[in-house]
RNA sequence: GGAUGAUUAGCUCAGCUGGUUAGAGCGUUCGAUUCACAUUCGAAAGGUCACUGGUUCGAGUCCAGUAUCAUCCACCA
């Protein structure tokens, strides 16, 4: 930090001169620009006569040396009044000799169109004094309570003051009226240290950073330092873009840091009259005063990306990890910490410290409140950890997100993910029992889940390659969960083949292993005891690829059949245990009767060659129809319902396919592609809409 | 005052460069039962994608405007 402050300071952008800064007359500090946070106050707006004007102010007891009147140039009421003509006019203390001023900082519209103005409490009044060389005066001590300058009302705090002064002027008859309730930003700490009480504008001599055109340039020449990973723009921040990113005018980089950074001993930075040294190590010579100001806090944070790699010296690594790829961050802090280290980095190293930047959102309570200290509601991980589990809580925090939006954290939502977490165990522990043989697919349900598992594991890189880690972890929750667990173990334990089995588990550790570390890895460690390998350091897998998708297909109408009969069975209220028959037609009859053991097992159905007399519903699908018997006293008139809402779906997606179709800007413009899966999914549709009303009508009959 | 984000199922949120009937979790309803898992299994219901226009063969998705909410920045005598 000696090393940054004093290289800056060489360059000429720290130093030390009067400006206007933030006082706590609490604390006795100077709080940093960062740190002051407005509250709506609410308050009274005075106005007083002021010679020939009214002036307004919330403000009154800053106005005992107030001399100077300015006014909007182009304000007709004004006109008569020039630029630099002075006038006497009667004030708290008696006569004062006042001068005008025209300048366009002056808003005609509000208040009366006149101020007068206070340089040494004011940003605004400062930049005009600064501007016409006037004179600066304080009127409030570093104490908070009035000078000498306030005559009888000196030694009084502000509160104190106040009233007193609008008595004694209106007294004099020089009050016009007062508006209550005038509402109005106050500047207070963020920071609880010191105390609740409002802060105030005070000048004064303080180290400051000037933001030259130099830093910014340099950035704007590389630019594309931050390169958003989301397609949304970056939240607002001044002068912050997609390009550039600079630090408005000058900042103030002392503050009540005693609390955060520590010590004042934190720089060099010493004074012996009007000297001033700069310097690694404390001077030799006697008769410095070492400076008791202390650094804002962000200023050791903006060096972070090197310091803690043992800047300035040349270590290795700070060679081999500055700069880095990746920075992730809230985007809360992107000015405050992402803008200062890319300018120091920039300034003092002369590079950029990250490629990319990845804004997450805050984290909220369930009523989507900010954690606060004061509301009690912060959520303490550790306390999380312990009920739920660190991979639940990671698992919380990065499932359904998306770059820079907020992430609501509940208790349910914690739970779900614990369940998953449990959920993974157990396939794990499903899966233990499994002998280690070499993976080959013997049967349409292991063709399927390699097909599926390929498809999984070149989804979830692609996604992760562009931070959409949602759509990472619902695509393998789905697959973890859905066709894994609730179907292939399921026929796993009908048809076993542990070779596959454990190579899609094994595979599935790995997918999992960024978002869920821990369990993945107790798991790997469990299945892999014998080279000690960690599951961190393994190769992420590959997708196969071998043989274009068919298995999946087909497994989808096997699906779709069991899925239609255990339907029925809710639907109609049938005994579990009861095995129904069933027959079937269509293109898809010889796969599925290749299948029929596996499907009876599934959903205790058997496949018979012909009908019985019983009464029958027809499943329809693209490419098989199916009858199911029933017993003789089921519902007709709620399948026949069933049926005819299907139909009415169906019909639906008919008209808006053929519509579709029929317009031949669509058929002549869209990609030939789009218009074949069309034309394609226009024919199965009518197809199932034909056995549909058969069904419908054999119902009838 | 300036800027940005959000608005999709009862709730919390996904939805990438526009392309078939809109997705998940939780919750709800109905059913199951101890099999790796009741921290479970099967099934179902539930949405005019805030509103109004525009671009397009086609809009939750792109553009403009409006409304509401949130946040950041700047702050007025």
């Amino acid at each position: 930090m000696r090393t940054a402050f004093k290289k800056l300071y060489d360059l000429g952008l720290i130093y030390r001169g009067e400006r206007i800064v933030n006082w706590d007359p609490v604390g006795q500090t100077t709080i940093s620009d960062e740190e002051v946070v407005y509250r709506e106050t609410t308050g009274t707006f005075y106005y007083f006569k002021y010679g020939p004007f009214t002036i307004a102010t919330a403000r009154p007891e800053t106005k005992f040396r107030d001399k100077y009147l300015v006014m909007h140039p182009d304000d007709e009421r004004y006109a008569e009044y020039q630029h630099g003509d002075t006038l006497s006019i009667e004030w708290i203390d008696g006569p004062v000799e006042a001068t005008i001023l025209k300048d366009e900082i002056v808003d005609p519209t509000f208040g009366t169109g006149v101020m007068t103005i206070t340089p040494w409490h004011s940003q605004e009044d400062f930049d005009l004094a600064e501007k016409y060389h006037l004179e600066k005066e304080p009127i409030i001590g570093l104490d908070g309570r009035l000078l000498p300058v306030a005559g009888q009302f000196a030694g009084q705090t502000i509160e104190e003051a106040r009233e007193k002064i609008v008595a004694k002027l209106e007294e004099k008859g020089l009050l016009v009226k007062r508006e209550e309730n005038y509402v109005h930003q106050l500047a207070t700490a963020s920071a609880p240290a010191a105390s609740s009480s409002p802060r105030f504008s005070n000048s004064g001599s303080s180290p400051s950073i000037r933001n030259s055109n130099q830093v910014a340039g340099k950035q704007r020449s590389k630019h594309s330092c931050i390169r958003p990973c989301a397609r949304r723009k970056l939240p607002s921040c001044p002068n912050a873009s997609r390009k550039t990113i600079s630090i408005g005018s000058t900042i103030c980089v002392t503050g009540a840091s005693h609390a955060r950074s520590g010590s004042g001993t934190a720089f060099r930075f010493g004074n012996r009259g009007e000297e001033v040294f700069v310097g690694l190590e404390a001077p030799e010579d006697t008769g410095w005063e070492q400076d008791p100001d202390t650094l804002d806090t962000w200023f050791s944070s903006g060096l972070w990306t090197f310091s803690t790699l043992g800047w300035p010296e040349k270590t290795a690594d700070l060679e081999t990890y500055h700069p880095t790829t990746l920075l992730e961050t809230g985007y809360d802090i992107l000015f405050f910490w992402v803008a200062r280290m890319i300018l120091f980095s920039e300034c003092l190293l002369g590079e950029v410290p990250f490629k990319t930047v990845y804004l997450h959102g805050l984290v909220r309570d369930d009523q989507g409140r900010k954690l606060s200290k004061s509301l009690g509601n912060a959520v303490d991980p550790l306390e999380v950890i312990e009920v739920y589990g660190t991979d639940a809580l990671r698992l919380a925090l990065t499932s359904g997100t998306t770059p820079g939006n907020d992430v609501r954290l509940s208790d349910q939502k914690i739970e779900a993910n614990r369940n998953f977490a449990n959920k993974l165990w157990n396939i794990a522990r499903y899966a233990a029992s499994a002998k280690a043989e070499t993976p080959e697919a013997k049967s349409l349900a292991d063709r399927f889940i390699l097909e599926a598992l390929d498809e999984t594991i070149l989804t979830v890189t692609q996604a992760l390659e562009n931070y959409q880690l949602s759509i990472a972890i619902e695509t393998l929750r789905a697959f973890t969960w859905d066709d894994f667990a609730d179907w292939y173990i399921e026929i796993h334990k009908l048809e076993k083949n542990d070779g596959v089995l454990r190579h899609v588990l094994d595979t599935l550790l790995r997918l999992w292993h960024p978002f869920m570390p821990f369990v993945t890895e107790a798991l790997f460690q469990q299945s892999n005891d014998e080279d000690g390998a960690l599951l961190m350091g393994s190769r992420w897998p590959q997708a196969q690829k071998t043989a274009p998708d068919s298995a999946r297909a087909d497994f989808e109408v096997l699906r779709h059949l069991v899925t239609e009969i255990r339907n029925l069975r809710a639907t109609y209220h049938l005994n579990p245990k009861t095995t129904l028959s069933y027959t079937l037609t269509g293109d898809a009859a010889p796969l599925l009767t290749e299948q029929a053991a596996l499907i009876e097992k599934l959903v205790s159905a058997e496949l018979v060659q012909s009908a019985s007399d019983a009464p029958a519903i027809k499943l329809v699908h693209g490419r098989f129809e199916a009858a199911v018997f029933l017993p003789s006293d089921f519902d007709r008139s709620a399948e026949r319902a069933r049926l005819e809402k299907e139909q009415a779906n169906l019909t639906r997606f008919h008209q808006s396919l053929a519509a579709r179709l029929e317009n031949s800007d669509f058929t002549k413009q869209a990609p030939e592609a789009v218009v074949a899966a069309q034309r394609n999914s226009l024919a199965e549709t009518e197809e199932k809409l034909e056995k549909l009303s058969r069904s419908i009508h054999d119902l009838s009959a």
